[in-house]
DNA sequence: CTGTTAGCGCATTCAT
DNA sequence: ATGAATGCGCTAACAG
């Protein structure tokens, strides 16, 4: 900045002025000064800005489980779409489904005095969260805060699960069987929640046989499904907590060409073109990035909102939709982009 | 600091020294700092470190094209966990495959005063990332640098497709259409001159007729693969350049039930269940990004490599892998973890 | 082993 | 409309 001052022959505050577009200089100056910025290549050092500001300038961190499942990249590509419009740029930790990725995760990006946190928590307990919110806003997504106060989007997990299995249960099903997630993570429990209150209002009662939790993986899934098929009064229908366990328990019944209605949490590429009849509770992921995005920007006082407001919960909606066992041109969720 | 150094009892500089694990700080000291370090809950702020340093510690930029797309996701944390083992984090910039973009996030990773940078260009002409390397090393990944000198990492489409095309061949095809991506991408020319090659080796010529490109969606790669199966002398095998388009043409050839050989460039998830004998040229699309980042380590002088050595290729081999119609356990990639 | 000095590059404040 | 002075929080280089 000294380099561009001398050459424009103007002290360096002028310089620093034009670069905010600060009105009052002259247009003669402006000229000389933009000019030896293009001469030499001159770019403002966004790290001695910040450390003068006090914060790191339009950064922020998002934390998410599992970069290579395509909810959480859909999540991340959401918010960095929606941050990038307005100059933010976006540090992205894999948490691996660790709590203690996590805490240092939060932590190192704190003492880079980011702006601001998206976290998809791995835990449902948040209450080492809390002392985050001191420093910088944190949003939550896809789960809700507990033992924080704080923004979130969430899913309407409990709903999806409930209707869709009030669908299984108004068709007749009785034997249906869980695969589920861990009951740790918000997620795992609303969904089993919703399944149970499907039950419940139909009068019914889940039968524990065919309930298996925790399950995290296809693999996993496999194995309980080939479980549950091989106990006597198998189940007829299953419901599968997230694309991981609907795509196990569909392994397996493709393999065995056995009949039994699979429905399932999360759209997924393919899905319609599986050749079963599949019943999946859809929603749009990159939303949920989207909205929590938004939500960081109100608190960061870019957006519409006071950012002083009490916390905000966001819910995204699902659909539910059925793939039957024609293929027509019904598409489902893909990068299209790409 | 200061803070920490008053309620310790000594200056800030011993305050940094422990910081650091310089071991010239007396044990009595040393106690002193780390528990008044514990008691305010200090942490260094990164930012006036690394202004004091004169580069950003410890943060990298990836430039990714679309990150909904698993192959980059995939890649981004092959990346991120590299990295994250050494204490780096990671800036994500999203193109969405155009170039300005990626210039403008280029110049902004670079005023951040980043480590590196690793890109996965969108273009094939690379020269307006020349003047980025003067300032912090640059690793391209997927792609061949063109018209800069830098590391990279490449996947071997070139022989990729050639062998999956030649095996085409030997099995007597010779009306092969080509799903082809566009060529000013440097997957797209290097896949098409492998396809290419293995007519030439086979004293064939490849019949224009069946070329496809530019394509770069799902939605193309149907519409393409219609055409071609509706012209006179419909292909009797198809070669798709990348999973976007694999998928279309399996769509397409799902809902007509149509016999044709289907030879797909990139495994995906479900590819071994789709009902149809499918060919897949395969890798690993997260060891890309594990490479790409031991490389940027490397000039970074953290690795085991010296930093100012000339420019390094690293070539990921492809396998080529049959998915019959039957199905069993051999299962594709997915993101298992979760 | 420890403290003092000085400056990284910028922007806020005050003076001109 | 412009410039000079000051300090953000930290650490390298040098004393002591």
């Amino acid at each position: 900045m000294q380099d561009v001052a001398r050459r424009a022959g103007v002290s360096p505050m002028t310089v620093s002025r034009v670069l905010h577009d600060n009105p009052s200089v002259s247009d003669d100056n402006r000229r000389k000064v933009i000019t030896a910025v293009e001469e030499l290549g001159y770019r403002r050092n966004e790290v001695a800005r910040s450390l003068r500001l006090g914060r790191a300038p339009d950064l922020v961190g998002l934390l998410v489980a599992n970069l290579a499942n395509p909810f959480y990249s859909a999540v991340a590509l959401g918010v960095e779409s929606t941050l990038s419009d307005h100059g933010i740029r976006v540090m992205v930790a894999n948490t691996a489904e660790q709590v203690d990725h996590e805490r240092k995760a939060i932590a190192d990006l704190v003492s880079r005095r980011i702006d601001g946190i998206i976290v998809l928590p791995a835990g449902n307990e948040h209450t080492h969260l809390d002392p985050v919110r001191l420093e910088t806003p944190i949003i939550f997504a896809a789960s809700q805060p507990s033992g924080v106060d704080a923004d979130a989007v969430l899913l309407d997990d409990f709903n999806g699960t409930r209707l869709a299995t009030a669908r299984l249960l108004a068709a007749g099903h009785r034997r249906i069987g869980f695969l589920g997630l861990p009951p740790a993570a918000w997620t795992g429990a609303e969904r089993f929640r919703g399944f149970c209150a499907a039950f419940d209002e139909a009068g019914l009662e889940f039968d524990a046989r065919y309930d298996r939790r925790p399950l995290r993986t296809v693999a996993a899934a496999e194995k309980a499904t080939m479980d549950l098929l091989s106990q006597v009064d198998p189940p007829t229908a299953l419901f599968c907590a997230n694309n991981r366990l609907t795509i196990g328990a569909f392994r397996v019944l493709r393999a065995r060409d056995q009949r039994v209605d699979l429905v399932g949490f999360d759209d997924f590429e393919l899905a319609d073109t599986l050749g079963i009849p599949l019943t999946i509770v859809a929603y749009d992921p990159m939303e949920i990035g989207r909205q929590a995005a938004r939500l960081l920007l109100d608190r960061l006082g870019r957006g519409s909102d006071d950012r002083d407001a009490p916390p905000r919960r966001l819910v995204i909606p699902t659909t539910i939709i059925y793939y039957g066992q024609a293929v027509e041109s019904h598409h489902p969720p893909s990068s299209e982009e790409n």
